[in-house]
DNA sequence: TTATTACAGTACACTTCTGTATAGTGAAGT
DNA sequence: ACTTCACTATACAGAAGTGTACTGTAATAA
């Protein structure tokens, strides 16, 4: 059943298995122990690819700020081409890659952990001049501009708890009337 | 300094630390020890209110689940008039009594525990309900309900993160136009 | 063939947190 | 004055998790 012969596991694998049960379970569920469990082996092997458990940490930090600016960032859709479409790619983007399913865990462990909190909130600043510039490319300025941009950013950052479960097709004709409204003059 | 002498903490002063602590650093930082400390006494008059920490959390999550219907329900203005003033009455209520403040701990909480998972799914529906009742007042229909209530609610769930600091007067302005856009035919 | 790399296992000491037991105390009611 | 109430403190046993030390081993490189 367990496979106990020679199993190896690298430093990827730990950090992946830390990140599901982030998702899962938060920041306080990540725990050396429970991992090495889940992955069918003992302990110590963790401490030869991590200094210590706050050492993993940081990675998986580093992990998640990176996955959102590769995606974006060499996604040539996302930068080129005519507002309506990038914004309307970005929805699609971020859905499809399920880019924001760790926005909720991040945040709150961002709360009692300022190592957290600080890649955070850069990482949400980012985001949030992305989005602007489309909005400005849009033609919305000042007020108008900063409402469209955090009705966006607020929305988006909800959607992964899938808090209204919907068929696909459905999903797709609320996508398009969603970035009708948000881009109305 | 610690006013060793005689301290007596009543059930609702250990719950009311609790929620302090469960907002701050999510549901495993509600430790009843740290609590004690944080009280300036020993755990044993926990164990007095509480059976066991589990209780404690129950009673958290009853507490998170009233305190919304109670503010909602017995404000008459949300449930009477004119539904663009209802809509604007509920952004503000949400805002001013911080009705959000649990929302990503509960969510986060709620996905390795099956009885904050009941709890916040139903509460979230009631939501949810609620403002689709709003919309339909407004005189959207179908899509267009539908993804007008999604669209307000993930924004509300998300926007006690604080994410975009800013005056109290802008925010006034901006909760104004975001109201006009949601409304807006 | 041997040495090194990249892990694995087992064992131990330590910390943090939990729940229970037992005994004490100031305030309030009778 | 006495009892009861609503707590409090201290102490203990145990679980869960951390980090370290030491030893073992399969696969690869030389």
């Amino acid at each position: 059943m367990n496979d106990k012969k020679n199993k190896r596991i690298s430093k990827d694998e730990w950090l992946a298995c830390a990140l599901k049960a982030l998702e899962s379970t938060g920041i306080d569920g990540v725990r050396v122990d429970k991992l090495a469990r889940q992955l069918g082996v003992a302990r110590s092997g963790f401490y030869w690819h991590f200094k210590d458990r706050k050492d993993l940490l940081t990675h998986m930090l580093a992990y998640w700020a990176h996955e959102y600016t590769e995606v974006v960032t060499k996604n040539k859709v996302l930068t080129e081409g005519p507002a309506i479409q990038r914004l309307e790619k970005v929805m699609r983007t971020v859905r499809d890659y399920e880019l924001n399913r760790f926005e909720a865990v991040i945040f709150v462990w961002s709360q009692s952990d300022p190592a957290a909190k600080k890649i955070f909130n850069h990482a949400f600043k980012v985001r949030l001049d992305f989005i602007r510039n489309i909005f400005f490319d849009l033609g919305f300025k000042d007020d108008e501009l900063e409402m469209r941009t955090q009705l966006f950013m607020g929305y988006l950052a909800w959607e992964y708890t899938d808090f209204c479960p919907q068929s696909k097709t459905k999903q797709d004709r609320l996508l398009k009337l969603r970035l009708q409204l948000l881009t109305k003059k």
